[in-house]
RNA sequence: GGCGCCGUACCCAAGUGGUAAGGGAGAGGUCUGCAAAACCUUUAUGCGGCGGUUCGAAUCCGCCCGGCGCCUCCA
């Protein structure tokens, strides 16, 4: 089965066809730096890391553009209200570019953490603002936009298709609309692509019309065009930003170009903190850099991929906790094979159908991204290896590794939840020597050679409260750093 | 008020027409000096409620109840 991808344009799965045969280009609403990354942002850019990870293991070429807003985001409704950095910065005392810098920064930390791949190229709004200019000039000079008083903005009404992304009909906005304080607007749904800059506002740039900023949406179509093109493969982001970000967008860039913009629309879920929408007003953000303190970044990850990227998510300890037992089943079963492949044994080969769990993953990756449906089968081939691991038996080094390689392909490459170095994924820190480990497992193990179990326990037990969690097996002792 | 989404076991959660995945928790068992891990068995004649379409519905349609999102800050 091809690759079926659920396109918010048309509310149906569609079959991904690319616009170029090869090559995917990508574009992901990135993140406002005026503050930490919670674990909202953590569903958001996992669920599109999968979303990358898995065109690159289907042989695509692809190009991952996610900006960094660094300007013209503001803190009240799109047109009004103070813009977000300049506000933190004045809070802290700080230049607007010291904030982005400093947030930038503790952003791709994060996201390095939950191990999710780099785009290749984060284009700032603020390194763009020639390229916006642009497009606000095409779109006064064919009639979409007008200037009021140094600011510019865009006539929905021009623009017969505006509300195709998110369902609404203009009628219906005006309905809706919130009261207009200052009415430069000629339409009370009307959105600005460039804002005069009130006295005393810092970040500023000159323009035809006045020395101001750019709106918050035009940016995503100035750099998503300039490095992807007019006409592209994915549009991604979340799916409070369907409207009005997505949808003015769509209309500023269509406008402008007179081609359709991105061709499949993707928008995650949110996430709720104990069945509470999380916000600002509500005091419930969980930031990353907090959650990490509780939780193993990979575990959040597991977490997060072991629900749908379209559905909503509740973040609970409940939940989390549940999460992390599993996660560690699974790390498990993969580091006792790994152990077992070292040994380099001859043997039987493995009657692990590996053909039939690639072809079942791959399926369930390509319906939509399924993560949580490939999970469950990399549980039910742990099983099935764990039973195997234990029946006495000597497996084959090589059928063995062929078994690892699942876990390779859709554990690390696809999901990035089992990465190629298992020990650090506790949270521990590994400040015990492992030949020293092992020193006491033989110590240990000659102990209870000689039924001297109070010493034997004493040993397990005492290394226990140093994070060495022991295990005896028919075939030794197993030992792992816990949490 | 307008637009949209969801409601699956004690908890989390897949599943869009063919007879209920997976994880956690619980119960019983195997293995073990003990423990841990692992494995085996077990836990929804049932998918918010009531109708309808169909040979057949968690899946489609209608109504009702409950929860949530967007329309205002937020990924």
């Amino acid at each position: 089965m091809s690759l079926r991808i659920y396109n918010t344009l048309s509310r149906n799965k569609e079959t991904f066809i690319p616009v170029d045969e090869n090559q995917v280009g990508i574009y992901v609403c990135g993140p406002t730096v005026y503050g930490d990354s919670h674990i909202g942002h953590a569903k958001s850019y996992v669920s599109f890391d999968i979303v990358v990870r898995h065109l690159r293991y289907l042989g695509y070429s692809v190009l991952y553009i996610q900006n960094i807003t660094d300007v013209g985001h503001l803190t009240d409704d799109a047109d009004e209200g103070e813009d977000k950095i300049e506000a933190e910065a004045r809070k802290r005392k700080l230049q607007p570019m010291a904030v982005v810098e400093h947030y930038t920064r503790s952003y791709f930390e994060d996201m390095d953490r939950l191990n999710i791949l780099r785009p290749d190229i984060s284009p700032r709004a603020t390194g763009h603002i020639i390229e916006q200019i642009e497009i606000i000039k095409i779109l006064i000079e064919s009639g979409y936009a007008y200037e009021a008083n140094g600011s510019v903005y865009f006539s929905i009404e021009k623009f017969k298709e505006y509300g195709k992304l998110s369902g609404r009909s203009i009628d219906e906005m005006i309905a809706g609309a919130r009261v207009e304080s200052k009415s430069e607007k000629r339409h009370p749904a009307d959105f600005a692509l460039w804002k005069k800059a009130e006295p005393g506002h810092i970040m500023k740039w000159p323009s035809p019309w006045s020395v101001g900023y750019p709106g918050w949406h035009i940016e995503c179509s100035a750099m998503s065009m300039k490095y992807l093109g007019e006409h592209f493969d994915i549009h991604g982001g979340g799916i409070e930003n369907q409207f009005p970000h997505h949808e003015c967008e769509i209309a500023q860039s269509e406008a402008a170009t007179g081609k359709s913009f991105a061709k499949y629309w993707m928008h995650n879920n949110m996430v709720t903190v104990n069945g509470q929408k999380m916000g600002k007003s509500l005091g419930n953000f969980v930031t990353l850099k907090d959650a990490f303190e509780q939780y193993h970044p990979l575990v959040i990850r597991f977490f997060i991929l072991q629900s749908h990227y379209r559905s909503p998510l509740d973040f609970s300890n409940e939940a989390l906790s549940g999460a992390k037992k599993g996660y560690d089943r699974l790390v498990n079963t993969v580091m006792i094979l790994r152990q077992r492949i070292d040994l380099n044994q001859d043997g039987e080969t493995v009657p692990i159908d590996i053909t039939g769990y690639k072809e079942k993953m791959i399926e369930a990756m390509n319906d939509d991204f399924n993560a949580p449906q490939t999970i469950a089968y990399l549980f039910d081939l742990s099983r099935e290896m764990n039973h195997y691991l234990n029946d006495g038996k000597q497996y084959s080094a090589a059928s063995l590794k062929e078994v690892d390689e699942l876990y390779r392909e859709f554990g690390d490459t696809v999901l990035g939840i089992i990465p190629e170095s298992l020990e650090t994924t506790s949270s521990a820190n590994g400040t015990i020597d492992a030949d020293l480990i092992q020193l006491l497992i033989d110590v240990r193990q000659e102990a209870r050679k000689q039924k001297q179990f109070a010493l034997s326990d004493l040993i397990r037990d005492r290394l226990k409260e140093l994070g060495i969690l022991l295990e005896d097996t028919r075939e030794g002792t197993n030992w792992k750093r816990i949490t």
